[in-house]
DNA sequence: TTTGATTTGATTATTTGCAAGCGTTTTTTA
DNA sequence: TAAAAAACGCTTGCAAATAATCAAATCAAA
C-alpha cells in the first residue's frame, strides 16, 4: 500500500519534473496531506527526489535550475568516501609518482595521505591546495580550462602534457558505473583527460563509492577491463564485485 | 531541515571564510533569502559566524591566524596590498581577458573583484579557487610544477602554452623592485614564465606596494619600460613616481 | 481473537516566504 | 563638496507551509 503509492509519486516526479502537494492530492483523493508529505520525506532520504516549498521535484529537475556546487557535493555519502580514501592513501609508496583525479574522493584521499616523499600530479586544484600543506610531497598541477562544480581543470592540451611526464598509478574515481557503460562522468574534456592518462599509468586505481552504481553520466573514460584495482566500500553489490574478479581485478 | 542547512552554512563559511548572501542563494536554491538571513542571525547567536553587511565571515577569518607560510605571509602589508588590489580589480572590464599572476596581492584582488563576465589565466591555486565563486568569470589554470611558499605553479611548458591563448591585460606583482635591477622575483621558472607572459600580454599593470622597494631578488623578470601602468600606495616615493612618468607610465 | 508493529490522520508548534517599511550606503546633482 | 535621490540591504508582521506529537486505524503473525 504505501510501497506502491511511493514508487507511484517517484514515476510521476520523474515524468513531469516538478509537482506540488496540492496536485499530488488531486492524483491520490483518498489519502490525507500527512500521508503524503511523509512519502515525500522519505523519497528524499532515499535520494530519489528533492522537496522543495510547496511539493517537490525530481533530482534532474533540480540540476537543470542550478549546477550542484562543489560544498554540496562534499556532503553526499561522506563516510564511505573517507574510507574510501583511507585505503587509497595506503596504496602510494614512497618515491612513487602518482596521478590524482580533482574529485572530492581524491580530496579526502590528500587529506588521509601520510607525508611521504613522491611525486603526485593532479588536475583538482583543491586537492593540490590540500597536498600542499605536505612538506615532502612534490606536486605538478594539470593546466586547463577551471569547471567550477568539481574545481577540476582539463584542457586539451592535457594530453601532450602527459606525452612529457611519467607516472606508475593514476588513482581516480567516477561518478556513475555500471557494467555495459562502463565508468563514466559529466565532462567530455575531462572524459579525454583521463582516457590519456590511463594509457599513460602502468596501474589504474578505481575508487567507487557504491552510491554510484547503476547511475550513468554522459561521458564513458574507462571500461572494467581498463582498471587494475578497484577500492570501494562495504555496500558494494555481490555481484559486481564477482563481475570484477572475473576481470581479474584486485576488490578491495 | 533547518539544522541540516544551518550546519552546512557554518561548514561551507569556515571552509570558503567569507559569503555573501548572494553566494549563499546560490548554494541554496530552493530557500529564500529571508531564512538564510535568519540562519545566519542564529549562527551569529550561537558565536559560530560574524554577520557583516551583505553576508557573513567565519569566525576564523576575522582572527586570521597565521600558521603555514602563505598565510603568514599574507598578514605583512596587508592595508596598502588591500587598497592597491582595489584598484587594480578596478581596472577589469567586462569581456577582457586578463593574466593573473599566483601573489598574495593577486589573490586579495580576486576577492574584491566584481562577478564581470571575462577571462583569468593565473599560475595562482589559491587565486582560482578564489575566483572559482563567482560565476561569470572562466578560469584557466596554467599547470606546472607547484611551489608551496606561494601556491603558484610554474613551468617551463607554460611559454608553449602562451603560444596558444591570448590576453589583453597581465596584472602582476614583483617582490621586490630597484630602478637598477628592475622587478624581480625568488623563481627562476617563475620569472621565465612572466617574461613569456609580458610577450603575449598588450598591456602589463604592475602591482608594487612600497615594502618592496630598495629590496632585490635574484630572478629579474621585468624592467622599467616593460610595464605599462604601476599600481602602488600612498607611501610610494615621489622620486621613484617620476622616474616612472618619464618612461610613460601611469602611476596610480 | 490477541498482541505488537506499522501506517495514517488530526492537532499543535515551528518554520518559511512575502511584502511593506526602515536604515544605511552609494550615486547623482547642484 | 554637500545635499538630495536612488539603490541596496536589513528587519518586522503576518499568512501559509511544514514538522512534531499523539491517538486511532490498519495490518501481520501467533
Amino acid at each position: 500500500m504505501k510501497r506502491e503509492r511511493i514508487e507511484e509519486i517517484a514515476e510521476i516526479l520523474d515524468k513531469r519534473g516538478k509537482m506540488s502537494l496540492e496536485q499530488l492530492e488531486e492524483v491520490f483523493p483518498n489519502v490525507s496531506q500527512m500521508t503524503l508529505r511523509r512519502d515525500l520525506f522519505q523519497l528524499e532520504e532515499d535520494g530519489r527526489i528533492i522537496r522543495i516549498r510547496g511539493g517537490a521535484m525530481s533530482v534532474k529537475e533540480v540540476q537543470k535550475v542550478s549546477g550542484e556546487a562543489y560544498t554540496q557535493k562534499t556532503t553526499i555519502n561522506t563516510d564511505a568516501k573517507i574510507v574510501i580514501a583511507q585505503k587509497a592513501a595506503g596504496l602510494i609508496d614512497e618515491g612513487s609518482c602518482v596521478f590524482l583525479d580533482g574529485g572530492t574522493t581524491a580530496m579526502y584521499l590528500s587529506k588521509e595521505m601520510p607525508d611521504l616523499k613522491c611525486n603526485i600530479f593532479t588536475n583538482g586544484i583543491a586537492v593540490a591546495m590540500e597536498l600542499a600543506q605536505k612538506k615532502n610531497i612534490n606536486i605538478t598541477v594539470v593546466g586547463g580550462q577551471l569547471m567550477k562544480d568539481n574545481l577540476s581543470t582539463s584542457s586539451p592540451a592535457a594530453k601532450a602534457y602527459f606525452d612529457t611526464t611519467n607516472f606508475e598509478i593514476a588513482i581516480v574515481s567516477a561518478t556513475a558505473f555500471t557494467p555495459e557503460q562502463g565508468f563514466s562522468c559529466n565532462n567530455q574534456i575531462e572524459a579525454e583527460l583521463l582516457k590519456s592518462c590511463f594509457k599513460k599509468a602502468r596501474q589504474v586505481y578505481m575508487m567507487l563509492d557504491s552510491s554510484k552504481i547503476g547511475k550513468i553520466n554522459p561521458y564513458t573514460f574507462a571500461r572494467i577491463e581498463d582498471i587494475d584495482v578497484l577500492i570501494t566500500d562495504d555496500n558494494f553489490p555481490k555481484d559486481c564485485k564477482r563481475l570484477f574478479e572475473e576481470n581479474n581485478i584486485v576488490v578491495m
